[in-house]
DNA sequence: CGAGTGACTATTATGGCATTTAGTCACCCC
DNA sequence: GGGGTGACTAAATGCCATAATAGTCACTCG
């Protein structure tokens, strides 16, 4: 609907600063309590005591904070499932366990932390590129997982990786975009498994 | 968000009647040149040259006319739904006919009946009787078609149905609900056929 | 020179008031 | 008596003036 950065980071100045951690700082709280919108640039200001001009030295513009505060809130989200993942034995598990920790991370976030949860929605819905990373990421996972269960013998080989991948992608999609996911919360806690199931039986050799 | 109609149709008066009739037909056209939101009770009635209080004989309120013209846009999908999957010789090609029209009618109507598809759209929101009735009818096309393909040997057999045909609704969802799909338009292209064939994968015997 | 800012503008949100609109009801009249 | 309606109300909506906000820039001061 508004203007798309299609790939650009939008920031400015020193990439690590005092100052710019502070202001992430400022903003995680800021944006968790009173929301993205209801927070101004120079509430941030005031809450680090600087000026608002200052805060522009740092940052493009409010999105880009936003982006940055929206990052660190996905990539809360892969860290829980890389470390879901790395505790299982086998590819099967590890798709399951993925799967699983993707929705329930996810659906804590809306319940807990709801203000955050918006934004990433609306991030995923502009494309920030913080969220197009986020979902390449786990496009990453999910790769991996299924490269290792071929290579086992576990899952099969026949159809192409990217293809293979691409579907089961496609599969997630509902329960990893933000923007999707509060539409389905009346069925996240039986899809994970339902799915998983689904798509380890067309894994099958 | 509002008030949830859980099952009601919502009407009233003699169910068949010509003045209902030309009440539907009205609104199909208004609500989809001009919206349903833009489109007034009075406008309905002026069209028909009867008064407004005539339409409420017939009609509990503006959002059961909404539903009618709902359900008619609804039914025209699962027509042509209905129409490829009876063209389809086996069990394997009638899913994967059903995917793709389902998909490409869906489509069709978000760019060239646009009023008409946010009423869909709101309706699945909202969970009105007509969207409800819709994924049902979605559903139980599914289920013959998986049923079928058991029966003739072509699916697996050791899956709860139940249990596989939810999956597939699963899958499926994103796509059959208007809700959901205007977020997915960007692979609605490509979906139908790569999930297909990751559906048929997991029906394999 | 570079960390930091007050004062400014163009755009966007807000809030309160006038208008519209959904929905009802008593009533008409063929 | 049943097909049909004008007049009415409460709630929703649109509208517009006003206030708030994002973002900039020339500037200060150490």
């Amino acid at each position: 609907m508004s203007q798309t950065p299609s790939s650009a980071p939008a920031s400015r100045g020193p990439a690590d600063h005092n100052v710019r951690d502070q202001i992430v700082e400022a903003a995680g709280e800021h944006f968790s309590h009173y929301g993205y919108e209801k927070t101004t640039v120079s509430d941030l200001a005031k809450a680090i005591g600087f000026s608002k001009a200052y805060i522009y030295k740092f940052f493009d513009s409010k999105q880009a904070i936003g982006e940055a505060i929206c990052a660190k809130t996905l990539c809360a989200i892969v860290a829980a499932v890389e470390e879901a993942v790395a505790g299982a034995a086998t590819p099967t598990e590890k798709l399951r366990r993925m799967f699983k920790t993707l929705v329930s991370t996810g659906v804590s976030l809306f319940f807990n932390d709801r203000k955050l949860y918006d934004i990433a929605a609306y991030s995923a819905g502009e494309g920030w590129p913080s969220a197009r990373a986020y979902c390449e990421r786990i496009r990453q996972i999910l790769t991996e997982i299924v490269r290792e269960g071929r290579e086992s013998g576990e899952f099969e080989r026949k159809t192409p990786l990217d293809e293979t991948v691409h579907a089961i992608d496609l599969v997630m999609q509902p329960y990893v975009n933000p923007l999707l996911l509060q539409y389905n919360l009346d069925v996240a806690e039986e899809a994970p498994a339902q799915l998983s199931n689904l798509v380890l039986r067309s894994l099958a050799p």
